[in-house]
DNA sequence: CTGAAAGCGCTAACAA
DNA sequence: TTGTTAGCGCTTTCAG
C-alpha cells in the first residue's frame, strides 16, 4: 500500500509537497502538481484516513447512536426513511456514517465514539427522561443533534415535530367525526415522543369536554406485535373505544390486524388514525389515515444541522420544528366509502 | 482530553506501561495495574481510536457499501431486516458499522474505505454483472462478503439464498393451483437477484410445459411504485395473467394496489406471491403469500463470515446458502377463504 | 516487570 | 514555491 512518502519519492519531491497537492494548495507550480499527480495515479495512492484524522483531529464521519431499546427501530420504516434523509446529506458532503448500537452499557459506546474520536459529531434518537447518553454527550460539549426534543432541560440541538399539536390535531379529527370514546395506542411510554403524543391526545379530549380515561391509553413496544396486543386489550373492554389513535403506523397496522381478527369492520365499527405516514400506510386495508411527520425531511434537517455545527465549531444550540400534516385516507371514516372491497 | 501520556504521568509510569495495562498484558505487577487503572478512571481516559488504528493497522469497524442505485434499499424493509441481523453481530463483537452511500463515483468510495483504511472489511450488496465495486474490492484482496452471489466469476465470499430454486418453488406453487398464465414482477433487471428469480420462474414454467412469454416479465425499480406500474402493464394486456410472482414484497404491495384499483378480486381473479416475506406481508389484504428468505439470518451470516475472515486473516473464499421457505397465506388462493372481510 | 525509543502516515508550522 | 522538522496518540520492539 503506497504511502505519501512513496509518492514523494517517485515524484522527486518532499512529502509535504504531495500533501499540498492533495489539498490543492495554491502555491505549487503547475509543473510540480502535474508530476505529483502522475505519481499519485501511478501508485494508486489513497490517503490513510486515520493518519490524516490523527493530525487534523477530524474524522470525516458522523455517528448515529441507536439506543439498546431501539433495535426494533431498524425494522421500523420510520427509522429507515429518516436514515435515507440523513444519508442523502452525508453523501453529498462526502461524510461517512457510523452506526453504533449499544448493548448493555450505553455510555461505553458514547465514549468510544466521542472520546475515542471516531466521529466528528453524533445524531441521537429515541431519547427518554434521564437518558444517560444524552447527558453525557451534552456534558462533553460534543457536536450533536437530537431527533425529538430532549426530555430534560439539557443543552443540545434538536429537530422535531410538534408532537403535542400533531396528536391534538389527529384526535380532534376523530372527535369532529363524532367519536367520544377514543383510545390511544402508544409505544414505549417512557419515550418523549410517546409522552408528547399522549399529551396532545388528552388536550384534544379535554377541549371537547371529554374526560380522558387512563384505561383507554395502552402502551407497549414499538412493533406490529405491540399494536396487536394493545388493540386486543382495548377491544376487550366492555366500554370499548369507537376510535383509536396509534402513535405509530406499524402499531396501527398491528391494531388493525387485531381488529380484523375480531371481526370489527373498519372504519364503520372502529376508526383508526396512525402516526408517521410510512409509505405502506396507503396500502393498509382500509388505507390508513395518518399524521405525516415528514421523516425524510427530519433526517435531512438533523444531518444538515449537525454538519453545520461541526463545520462552524460554534457551540450554539439550535432547534427546529418540521411541519406535520394529517393525511386523511379511509381508516378514519372521513370518506364515505372505503376504497377496497 | 486526556492522552496516554497524561495517564502515565499521573500514575508515575511510562506510556508503554499504561498501554500494557490497557491491553491487559500479563507481566505487569498488580500494584502498578491498580495505580494505572486509578489514573485511567480519574482522567476518564479513552484511547484515541485513530491513533491506535494507525499503529495496529485495524479499525474496529466494518463498512457497508450501498450502491447508488440502492438508495431505495434504505426504505425497503428487506434491507432494514438484513441490517438488523448485521447489527446484532457487530454489536456483540463491539465492532462499529460504517455506512457509505456512493454518489456518482462508486469506486471513489471503495477507495476511501478500503485503501483509506477506514474499515477492516466490507459488506457488499445489490451487485450486478460488471459491477466495478465488486471487482475492485476483490482485486485488492480486501476482506469482503457479498449478499447474493457474484454475477461474474470473481473470487469473493458470499451469502445467498438459492433464488433460482426459491422462485421455482413459488412458481410451481401457482402452477399447482391451476394457473397457466403467470406474470413476473421484477425489480431492476440487471441485478443478479432479479436474474436468478426470473430464471427459476422460467424453469418452473418450462417444466410444466408452459412456454415463457417475455411480455409477462415486467421489471421496474424496487419500490412500491414500481410494482404498481408493472402490475398496471400486466393487467392491461388482453391475455393478462391470472397469477403474478413478485420479486419483492414491496413490489407485490404495489401490484396489489394496482389490482385493487382496477377492481380485481384477490386471490379469485388474481393470485399473487411475493418474495422476502417482510413483516408487513402478513398485514396485506389479502395476507401475502411470500417466499421467506430469512433476511435477518442473512445479515447475521454475512457479518459473522466477514468478522471471521478479518480475524483469521485467511484469504479463503467461502459461500453459504441460507434456506428459504414458502409461507402460504391468502393472496395465492391456496386457502379456500380469505381472512379479511 | 518496566522504560526508552522508534515509528504508524499524515499535516503544519517554520525556514529557505 | 518547496523542504525540513516536529508531532498527532498510540503500540511495540529492544534493553534493562
Amino acid at each position: 500500500m503506497a504511502t505519501i512518502k512513496d509518492v514523494a519519492r517517485l515524484a522527486n519531491v518532499s512529502p509535504s509537497t504531495v500533501s499540498r497537492v492533495l489539498s490543492n494548495s495554491s502555491r505549487i507550480s503547475e509543473e510540480t502538481k502535474r508530476r505529483v499527480r502522475e505519481a499519485l495515479e501511478q501508485l494508486d495512492y489513497h490517503p490513510n484516513v486515520f493518519a490524516r484524522g490523527l493530525v487534523t483531529n477530524s474524522t470525516g464521519a458522523i455517528g448515529i447512536l441507536i439506543p439498546p431499546s431501539m433495535n426494533q427501530f431498524f425494522v421500523n420504516p420510520f427509522f429507515a426513511e429518516w436514515m435515507s434523509g440523513v444519508s442523502e446529506v452525508t453523501r453529498e458532503h462526502g461524510v461517512d456514517t457510523v452506526l453504533s448500537t449499544s448493548a448493555r452499557d450505553e455510555e461505553e459506546v458514547v465514549d468510544r465514539m466521542v472520546r475515542g474520536r471516531r466521529v466528528d459529531g453524533l445524531l441521537l434518537l429515541g431519547t427518554r427522561p434521564g437518558d444517560p447518553v444524552l447527558r453525557r454527550v451534552s456534558d462533553q460539549k460534543f457536536p450533536a443533534v437530537l431527533l425529538g426534543r430532549p426530555a430534560d432541560p439539557i443543552p443540545v440541538s434538536w429537530v422535531n415535530n410538534d408532537n403535542v399539536k400533531a396528536a391534538h390535531c389527529a384526535t380532534k379529527h376523530l372527535i369532529d367525526l363524532g367519536h367520544r370514546r377514543i383510545g390511544f395506542l402508544g409505544g414505549a411510554s417512557e419515550m418523549v415522543v410517546t409522552i408528547d403524543r399522549v399529551t396532545g391526545y388528552r388536550n384534544a379530549l379535554l377541549e371537547a369536554g371529554i374526560e380522558p380515561d387512563p384505561r383507554l391509553e395502552v402502551s407497549s413496544f414499538f412493533l406490529e406485535q405491540g399494536g396487536y396486543l394493545g388493540m386486543m386489550r382495548l377491544l376487550a373492554m366492555s366500554d370499548r373505544p369507537t376510535a383509536v389513535l396509534a402513535s405509530d403506523d406499524v402499531l396501527a397496522f398491528g391494531g388493525m390486524r387485531a381488529a380484523a381478527e375480531l371481526g370489527f369492520r373498519m372504519p364503520e365499527e372502529l376508526a383508526i388514525v396512525g402516526f408517521n405516514d410510512i409509505r405502506l400506510a396507503e396500502l393498509a386495508n382500509p388505507a390508513l389515515t395518518s399524521v405525516r411527520v415528514n421523516m425524510h425531511e427530519l433526517g435531512v434537517r438533523c444531518a444538515e444541522l449537525l454538519l453545520k455545527q461541526i463545520e462552524s465549531g460554534s457551540p450554539a444550540y439550535i432547534s427546529e420544528i418540521v411541519d406535520f400534516e394529517l393525511v386523511i385516507r379511509y381508516s378514519c371514516g372521513a370518506h364515505a366509502a372505503a376504497r377496497n372491497g
